[in-house]
DNA sequence: ATTTGTCCATACGGAACCGTATGGTATTGC
DNA sequence: GCAATACCATACGGTTCCGTATGGACAAAT
């Protein structure tokens, strides 16, 4: 038995208060004391699990990928069918988890700390990457569906960080489709 | 003669280093003392121009909006030509001038701030009207008109956001060519 | 030459954090 | 049971910032 205790914070814990924290107010108030106070302790315990405040910031970006970012590709992989079928997939997906939920936050953070650009590159490189070779299996060029994949993944991007993203799963279904119709009526 | 004193701030001024300092750091680095810092003056005259760091705050977005957007509409009204060209007008515009300086901190600081989202979803209407127009000026209708206009706009965002602009001219008026020919081969 | 208004410097109290030091309590290994 | 360890509370000094109070300098008006 492990959990009798009363609190028993671990270092996840902590990762995922802060990650919470960061999607609501940003980065700059993502602190120590504020933290501790949500998760019913006081700072002993934080800077037992962390060296400082910076040891927390730098954990942050790999425990979103690890925890957002992972299960989609994931999920992605396991898709039955071509390349158009898995894009329909990818994007029905999308309209119905919003997986996305911590990437604004992110992206509003690594606008200022290049570490955190990095880490955000990495993942909308892999993303990309993704629907780069699902529109050469359907049949581009490497430079076309390169081009393609951006028109494609920034979309989303564009969409989310507008907040322009309809509220129903309805029609985020249908602009899906919609979206997915004009960027392959011509292929395959 | 009035600029014989010495320093002489007015609104505007903080207003322009406030919106610099939140391009450089994020709207929680706009603080009262280090932005008197930075014009070589002291809180004291802070507060002689502005109620308090709300008032501030409150007073970027107008601000932005004036100083940023409304010029590049206001360029795109005087271009000739049909649709197409005007939006070759545009991109060309943009990829020269890059107008959207601050665009990436007024979004980062819009997530965390109802107020300051509506200024930027106000911005975007606007220029995503305008790309709208232009495609029913070409043929498409309402609907077909909005859709393609948020394609073209979202890419604009995506591609600002995940700062994957290229550096050069040369390829950014490429892939603005690029992305016009894929958005308008099948019109007028 | 005063007066008046504009603009800024200085000094202060208070709040919110950070990081450290230290001690307490519960759990685990022996 | 007892010591070692893991985890947390409390208390403290130091920093940074906010907003106010107050007075001084300079320009324009009279």
């Amino acid at each position: 038995m492990v959990k009798a205790r009363k609190h028993l914070q671990d270092r996840d814990s902590w990762l995922a208060e802060a990650l919470e924290l960061l999607r609501e107010r940003g980065v700059d108030h993502v602190k120590v004391e504020p933290l501790a106070q949500r998760l019913g302790v006081t700072k002993g315990s934080f800077y037992w699990h962390f060296k400082n405040r910076h040891d927390l910031l730098r954990s942050i970006p790999e425990f979103w990928a690890r925890s957002q970012t992972d299960p989609v590709l994931a999920h992605v992989q396991t898709t039955p069918g071509g390349p158009i079928e898995k894009m329909r997939a990818i994007l029905e997906f999308l309209a119905r988890e919003d997986p996305d939920r911590y990437d604004n936050a992110m992206r509003a953070w690594a606008q200022f700390d290049p570490d955190v650009a990095v880490a955000v590159a990495q993942i909308d490189e892999r993303r990309m990457a993704t629907a780069r070779a699902l529109f050469e299996e359907a049949g581009l060029n490497a430079a076309d569906a390169a081009f393609r994949a951006r028109l494609w993944y920034f979309y989303d991007v564009g969409e989310h960080v507008t907040r322009d993203t309809p509220v129903s799963v309805e029609e985020r279904l249908e602009r899906a489709e919609h979206r997915l119709k004009l960027l392959t009526t011509d292929l395959v």
